[in-house]
DNA sequence: GAATCTTTATAAAGCACCTTTCATAACCTC
DNA sequence: GAGGTTATGAAAGGTGCTTTATAAAGATTC
């Protein structure tokens, strides 16, 4: 046993300093020492104490005194210094790495991509370092002060031990220890996470409550968010692809689920082939048929709405046993806008008790890199508030 | 803003007390003062300043001095005083109410129930006050003593405010209120939740990770509890009654859900009339019906496996978002054991990618009260020890 | 321009709690 | 009964927070 319980009046410095870090946190701006005097609840001498050691170990960086306009001596103002425990996040994808590296304050200080040309775990690894070594360098950031490296991948990830278990799209890729190899160059924790549940972080970022964030492309994935902290559950949460519609003959495995075999992106344009009429028959992606429905083409309208009852149906249990406040559709299929949503959100009426709210993300791009990079610096700030 | 943040040393004991009951708690029968020295990690004159307070507040007891087969001076030994915050649950059905008192170690007390003869609230609120009153006398409880009070109910609750929103089996139920009229006999906290809610919890208890746990009897319900908490999501969380199964025509509204109507135990009745056969036809209730299909009748056989089949594509989608690590039947359908148990793991199998385990509660009776004992003794306690 | 008020910063005194250390007590085994 | 083991009790020392008092810096007022 003897888990070493904190002992003597260290603990309380300890939670009062984090108390004030994260008052300067929420707040926004510098604060005055009397501000977090009266957001924390503590006493003068002791919020000075605290600053000071924040101010020393660099969380905290001093303001010019500024006179203010009450009259009176002028106050110390203190803000978040963002830069120190920096951290960076990975969208490591089939054909493309993106790095990212973010400030305390979830600033993005610098992105950087670059295609995966040849196959094989070695040039990957390759293609890797030297991603991350341009975004360090762009956001002026030393590998040794990186606070914490969080990773997005596709496939089935153990996020708790860091282990990519199983990744089809990215041969020979569940084999290797990513972690142990980045954490060869940072001195931190490296956590790795699956890409769609990234994406619903990102996604969640400000919301409570409980979030499906679906991702709708070519494939069909969702996370889910429960006050802001990603659902696992045993290990599999939110693969939404992989439910059967009803009447759906299992085929062969092409590694796809069922639910992406019916309306992802790709058989949406083919639905609508089969569909046939003036607009459709020349339609040769998702997008044309949504802007058919859009137009009011009766054939297109029908092939959307096909599609939004099969995905209604297929997530209307989960909605009645999860009860999410929202869901939140991203990706390239999110991009057919109204049309898509209003179909949703009508079927999704009929088939539960209160229907959740229904929206698209607006989140333009980088969704993976910047949930990765949230999941990073939630960790950072677990870890230092951490009583 | 001024959260009026716990000041001075004073929170330390505050802490440590919490630590030193917590190891009281999770320690079994009495403990001695060198335990708690290695369990908790605090030195021996904080320890034994923490355990005189709550020996004096009457958490804990002394025991008497018992010669240590070791050698050496008799060490004082301490033990939870389970009376210290006794709580009071209720179950509160459309024909019977429960009442139970527990101590804080979860040990029941008492548990008595009366039957609601007449309807209308005045009646169901005098034999809610009466079986409380006995329930208390029989556990030698005063009312003022009573640390909090748990109520589970049928229908639509709103559990953080205490409200029962809709109640269609006990007509009139959903306007009184009811926390009220406790808190006027009860100098405590009092809440109110949805009784499939609360029997989840009770299944949940010693139970890890995520779980669905599935009530079947007349009516269908599920409440999901992850790592130990009850899962609400936004308000109606675990309706799967309500899940429509595949070509279901959505007749006129009995208040009941459309899967409740499919594989409900009436609805597994008619199932089985319907099929036919020598067993089948005499077939009172879903009981029989489920030990001629233990028994190989191949009708009855037929019958269980498509109200399996049924079942398991109505959770299946749920399975795959929420990613349970047990799914736990409990209910009148509980009873049939095996033979159902294996046909719907054998279609969840076909239908998910890593199935649940998948087990029957092994609750006799009571488990909504249980539950609403449980949820009690967990809001004690984290009133208890939160710092 | 000096006095006064307001706001903030700094320092010292006092209190509470925990930790360390030493002495004492009770009991067992040999 | 001697020696070892386990537990108790009291005093000294350290750390951190709170209270109180004093000083500094600027705005306002006369």
């Amino acid at each position: 046993m003897a888990e070493r319980h904190p002992q003597g009046t260290r603990v309380l410095r300890r939670i009062n300093t984090a108390a004030v870090l994260a008052a300067v946190r929420d707040a926004d701006g510098p604060v005055r020492l009397t501000e977090l005097v009266e957001l924390t609840g503590l006493t003068r001498p002791t919020v000075t104490q605290a600053v000071e050691e924040l101010l020393d170990s660099g969380w905290l960086q001093q303001h010019a005194a500024e006179p203010s306009s009450l009259g009176g001596r002028p106050a110390v103002r203190v803000s978040l210094n963002g830069r120190a425990a920096p951290v960076l996040g990975l969208d490591v994808g089939p054909h493309t790495v993106t790095a990212g590296v973010a400030d305390l304050a979830g600033e993005q200080l610098a992105v950087t991509r670059k295609p995966v040309r040849r196959k094989g775990t070695t040039h990957l690894l390759a293609v890797i370092d030297a991603v991350t070594e341009e975004a360090l360098a762009a956001a002026d950031v030393t590998a040794g002060r990186v606070a914490m490296v969080a990773i997005g991948t596709p496939g089935i990830v153990d996020g708790e031990k860091g282990r990519v278990l199983f990744a089809p799209s990215i041969p020979g890729w569940s084999s290797i220890d990513l972690v142990d190899h980045l954490r060869a160059r940072f001195r931190c924790a490296v956590g790795v996470e699956n890409d769609a549940n990234l994406a619903a972080l990102a996604v969640a970022h400000g919301r409570d409550g409980t979030l499906l964030a679906v991702q709708w492309g070519e494939r069909l994935g969702a996370g889910v968010v429960i006050d802001g902290r990603l659902h696992r559950g045993a290990g599999e949460a939110g693969e939404i692809g992989f439910i059967r519609p009803p009447g759906h003959n299992p085929r062969d495995d092409d590694g796809r689920g069922p639910l992406e075999r019916t309306i992802g992106a790709e058989a949406i344009t083919a639905l609508a082939r089969a569909a046939g009429g003036a607009r459709l028959d020349t339609a040769a992606d998702a997008a044309e048929v949504f802007a058919a429905a859009a137009d009011g083409d009766p054939a297109a309208l029908d092939v959307v709405d096909r599609v939004a009852r099969t995905f209604a149906e297929a997530v209307a249990p989960s909605v009645l046993v999860l009860s999410p406040h929202a869901i939140v559709i991203s990706g390239g299929v999110a991009r057919a806008g109204a049309v898509l949503l209003d179909a949703i959100r009508r079927h999704l009426e009929d088939l539960t008790l209160t229907p959740p709210a229904l929206e698209l993300s607006d989140l333009a791009e980088h969704t993976v890199l910047t949930g990765a990079l949230r999941m990073a610096l939630d960790r950072v700030w677990r870890q230092r508030l951490a009583t």
